[in-house]
RNA sequence: GGGGAGAUACCCAAGCGGUCAAAGGGGGCAGGCUGUAAACCUGUUGGCGUAGCCUUCGGAGGUUCGAACCCUCCUCUCCCCA
């Protein structure tokens, strides 16, 4: 493989800045010399286990380096999940504990072959290490950072003007992903742009512990669905890779506007002149957004779910939307007949019984406003004894739908 | 160690003795409209069979007819001084 190529290749949309390029294509020269393949690095959070369409960005860029013979080394960060990431935060976070980093881990490490080829992947812990270090090399390894330089990380200097608390625990987050990278003897390392500081630390600790210093190589950060800030499931405005079909196209579906281009750039696996040629077409008006977003959307459900899920998730969204229908399938509210009083049942108990209420009032809430549909007929706030028959359909706001089916 | 400031609903943030289930904004949910679960406009957003009642304003006590608001102690955060 030509290394000019290779570099350009790598050096798509997806990545927004490298340290640096020159060392980039001086680690590409010599492993296509030598045929010793680069060691990617990515470190992954296991706190939110559901990879979503943002992490996709930078395990794509994974990938890419795999399809060209380079080893991604995915580093779990059981560990440093105890410390929980400050990055991009004006509050410390919750510690997890050791079992719920361990589920998550597992979840997590089902998710990412979606994209990853395995055939090239090392998974590790950094509890291997992390667990044997005593409190001496502890304090060995953080000898070498000092407190003004940890504290030009923008979080930490955020909080600090603003007299918010930054606990010392951390401060260690940063030190531990750069020892990360001494440990796995990491090549480049990858991570979105709001990991700079971090990768550079990397750097950083890597030399002054006597290796090759890391590549870093920055994804841009992608905006969540709401379309103001980044996409994080802890906000909930995330498109998640395991989700159903209907709600990655729903979501999808769902982005503001303005936003698709950035989804087609950075979480699609169109060609860049299949972009451009979208990015064109809603520029200059000649296509409508909606169509846009509606290709968007089955891309993305057949990335994940092949190619069938995409074409019914698209005609449902069609049928249940455009045409104001009912989809195929939807869930079964199943009743006993004990439930009713000659035949009846009050209306805020069976949104409860349906899971579509947390509580009376919000029930009642959802009537009054004239949310909730009996067969189609708008349930009246002042009938809330509503005539129950075994088939009825029952719709809560514009997408929740439920068969009802009597039993005894 | 000394002095000062603060902790309010999912988040930010008003309130400083009754009219406070608690302003405003964000977010969420819903309705309208539409090209979509875009945008925009409107409503709603503690619980209870829908009436008044019950539980909320860091925690525990206290003062008062009555406390988110006053007092005491505790926990946590920040600032200044050392």
């Amino acid at each position: 493989m030509n290394v000019d190529l290779a570099l350009e290749q790598l050096l798509d949309a997806r990545t927004a800045e490298v340290y640096t390029k020159e060392e980039l294509h001086k680690k590409l020269q010599r492993s296509a010399e030598t045929g010793i393949p680069l060691r990617v690095k990515l470190g992954v959070d296991p706190t939110a286990p559901d990879i979503h369409l943002g992490h996709t960005v930078v395990l794509r860029k994974m990938r890419a380096f795999q399809d060209l013979g380079h080893t991604g080394v995915l580093i779990i960060g059981d560990y440093t999940a105890l410390v929980g990431d400050p990055t991009g935060r004006s509050k410390t976070r919750p510690q997890l504990s050791y079992e719920e980093i361990e589920h998550n881990a597992a979840t997590y490490r089902e998710q990412v072959f979606k994209i990853l080829d395995p055939e090239r992947t090392e998974i590790v812990h950094n509890g291997d290490w992390f667990k044997k270090l005593s409190f001496g090399e502890v304090l060995r390894l953080t000898s070498r950072f000092t407190v003004a330089r940890l504290l030009e990380r923008d979080d930490f200097a955020n909080r600090f003007s603003k007299n918010l608390p930054i606990s010392l625990h951390e401060v260690m987050y940063p030190i531990m992903q750069a020892y990360d990278s001494v440990m796995v003897r990491a090549d480049v390392e990858l991570g979105a742009t709001e990991q700079t500081f971090n990768i550079l630390m990397g750097r950083q600790l890597q030399e002054n512990m006597g290796q090759e210093r890391q590549i870093g190589l920055l994804a841009p950060i992608l905006t969540g669905t709401c379309g103001s800030v980044r996409m994080s499931k802890s906000i909930g405005n995330y498109i998640g890779i395991a989700e159903s079909p209907s709600e990655i196209f729903g979501k999808t579906m769902s982005i503001p506007d303005n936003l698709i281009g950035e989804y087609l750039r950075l979480a699609s696996e169109f060609e860049a002149d299949e972009v451009e040629r979208f990015e064109r077409s809603l520029s200059d008006g000649s296509a409508n957004p909606r169509d846009v977003k509606f290709q968007l959307a089955r891309h993305l459900v057949s990335l994940y779910h092949g190619d069938d899920a995409a074409d019914k998730a698209g005609s449902e969204f069609e049928q249940i939307f455009s045409k104001r229908d009912l989809p195929d399938e939807m869930p079964v509210l199943e009743l006993k007949r004990d439930e009713l009083e000659e035949g009846r049942i009050w209306i805020v108990k069976l949104l409860k019984l349906a899971n579509a209420a947390s509580s009376n009032s919000n029930a009642i809430g959802l009537v009054q406003q004239g949310a909730v549909q009996l067969d189609g007929a708008r349930v009246d706030a002042d009938a809330p004894d509503v005539k129950i028959e075994s088939g009825m359909t029952l719709k809560v706001g514009k997408r929740r739908f439920f068969r009802i089916e009597l039993s005894n």
